[in-house]
DNA sequence: TCCTGTCGTGCAATCGATTGCGCGCAATCG
DNA sequence: CGATTGCGCGCAATCGATTGCACGACAGGA
């Protein structure tokens, strides 16, 4: 004979089941679950709704609480190390709560970003943590005033609270090491223009520059992806410049990398014959054949932030939006002119 | 005056909304909604839902069906590039199939597996692919007959239907290129040993060491985790001993990443004095300064006809095992003896 | 003219957990 | 011993979409 719980593909264990069996009604056993007391007709009914095997429906109770406690997410894509690692904060953080992440990717694709963002409201989370923010194509604006809060993180809008880097004191601290070794042809592999944590940096990093005396003309500062072989593709257009930088600063470490694979097959060593400055400081800098001089992002705590920062929206507190420091690494990358 | 769109922090607009402004039932709007036909009547119904912003509810639907369209994924963590990868290859198919994918890490702790799949299941998910089944806590054997299709991912384990790759055949790729290049001192940076995809490739390398004659004793097979730092402590004890190795198989590319660091601060060139073939074919493993040999596993596409054969099993269509051809990739890092 | 078939629509139940309301029982006090 | 307070429990409504059933209208054929 099977029990209850051998038995498979079987009708879900609800309330009412654990109520017949224990002679009371669905009601009291709900209140007898969720209560602390340590009543022993409340133990017993405990004790009826484990043998059953009950567990919550979450869907259940969230249609009649008007609450999920879930939250979306929404990267760019979870395959870069800097969003997934952002995402583990605000997962991490969510879950030690009993909150749930639903994270979807969106290719930075404003279609996507609609669609997804719409399906997710659907699926009724009681809110939004928006990491894939377009200065060009805000979405957001859409969503915000469905009666679901919306933070953003990584990158800011106007007239939304976020939780970002201060992405523009990393990029001067990057030109302030580079002019601090004498360094005075700059170029920047900028990344997308519609990404504001990029646009941000290179904007530090040329004021920061100009300040001291350095100015990054246009010509040296060249759009990307945030891939490996866009770093090369940038880098190439910047060496076969009349007159190339001697150092660089490229917004990100993935693109970084590839700059660094394109110079040493141009017979260039990092940190001797050219200067290279990355950005996020991501677990594989460090690992490099020649490590890679960087600005630490705190990627996790950002996630971390922002999740707690989001619950304090939800809970109707006031929030405002945060930065968070960002940390020069110097490491072999990186040396005098 | 506001409209209804505008006004924030409002209800929900739900079907009853509409059919009161349509001066019909909320059955006929649903059924209205879900009709292809092009009847007047039909097309000013979906006008008012329109004007009105409606958007289904998935969680009362959800609950009236007992179908979310949603499937639980496990995984040890998302900022490995392999489980991001195959995760994306997962989200990828579901999202184009209307399906949502609901992701959890777990940490490979069977503690938060288990406490993880339980609120999975709360949430009613359709489905649970597990890419993190250990062979010593096998937790799905409690979540199976739960009513719920599983499916492994990434790991097999006996008696569930699994997508993986093959990984004896990967492990024994990696032997067949060393031994022959020479190589007849084989080390071997093992992995944990509750992950079957690990073992499998180190049961495969020595099977194929042995019938080429090549004997892989047991000292020279050293447990490690993923992550770079366990690549080169693993190696620091295979350089250590009287008579070390002279190639060196790392069952995943990030640890063998750090045996490279490794070998380049002990003055050894890889491909020359030592040879290293990795696991995976993770991007940065082409980007290296010395690139690494390495067995590509087809992540993406492993993530791809898992969710595929996951809404199999939902569907209640018959589904088998599937395993993945590994490809080797040789590069840099290995050379004659 | 009446009957039958078809189509569209309204009604009400359903999914499972939660909760305000009210009833009945027991305990306590005058 | 009767009245009042308090507590526990059952009842039923609720959340929003879906769907089986039934009824009414209308058309076509006998």
């Amino acid at each position: 004979m099977m029990t209850a719980v051998e038995s498979s593909g079987r009708r879900r264990v609800t309330l009412d089941d654990v109520a017949q069996r224990a002679g009371v009604h669905k009601s009291t056993v709900s209140r007898a679950l969720r209560s602390a007391s340590s009543d022993p007709r409340v133990a017993r009914i405990r004790e009826v709704a484990e043998e059953l095997g009950w567990t919550p429906d979450l869907i259940a109770a969230g249609l009649r609480n008007q609450q999920m406690r879930s939250i979306g997410v929404l990267v760019p894509r979870l395959t870069d190390v800097v969003l997934a690692t952002i995402f583990e904060g605000i997962d991490d953080t969510l879950s030690q709560q009993g909150w749930q992440a639903v994270v979807v990717s969106t290719w930075d694709e404003p279609e996507v970003q609609r669609r997804r963002a719409r399906l997710l409201l659907g699926h009724r989370v009681d809110g939004l943590i928006v990491a894939d923010a377009r200065d060009d194509e805000p979405y957001m604006v859409d969503i915000a005033g469905r009666g679901v809060p919306v933070l953003l993180v990584n990158r800011s809008y106007p007239g939304f609270v976020s939780v970002t880097c201060d992405d523009e004191l990393g990029g001067r601290l990057a030109a302030e090491h580079l002019v601090g070794l004498g360094h005075t042809r700059l170029g920047v592999v900028a990344g997308m223009p519609y990404a504001v944590s990029l646009s941000n940096r290179v904007r530090g990093f040329r004021a920061a520059a100009r300040e001291r005396g350095v100015e990054v003309s246009d010509d040296l500062v060249v759009p990307s992806t945030i891939y490996p072989s866009a770093g090369r593709e940038a880098g190439t257009r910047l060496l076969d410049l009349p007159d190339p930088p001697t150092a660089f600063f490229v917004v990100n470490d993935a693109a970084a990398i590839g700059l660094l694979g394109l110079l040493r097959e141009r017979g260039l060593t990092p940190g001797v014959d050219v200067s290279v400055v990355g950005f996020n400081d991501i677990p594989e800098a460090a690992e490099l054949h020649v490590p890679l001089t960087t600005v630490r992002n705190p990627m996790r705590e950002m996630g971390a932030l922002a999740a707690n920062e989001a619950l304090r929206m939800i809970s109707g507190q006031p929030v405002t939006s945060r930065t968070l420091r960002p940390e020069l690494v110097v490491r072999a990358s990186t040396g005098p002119r």
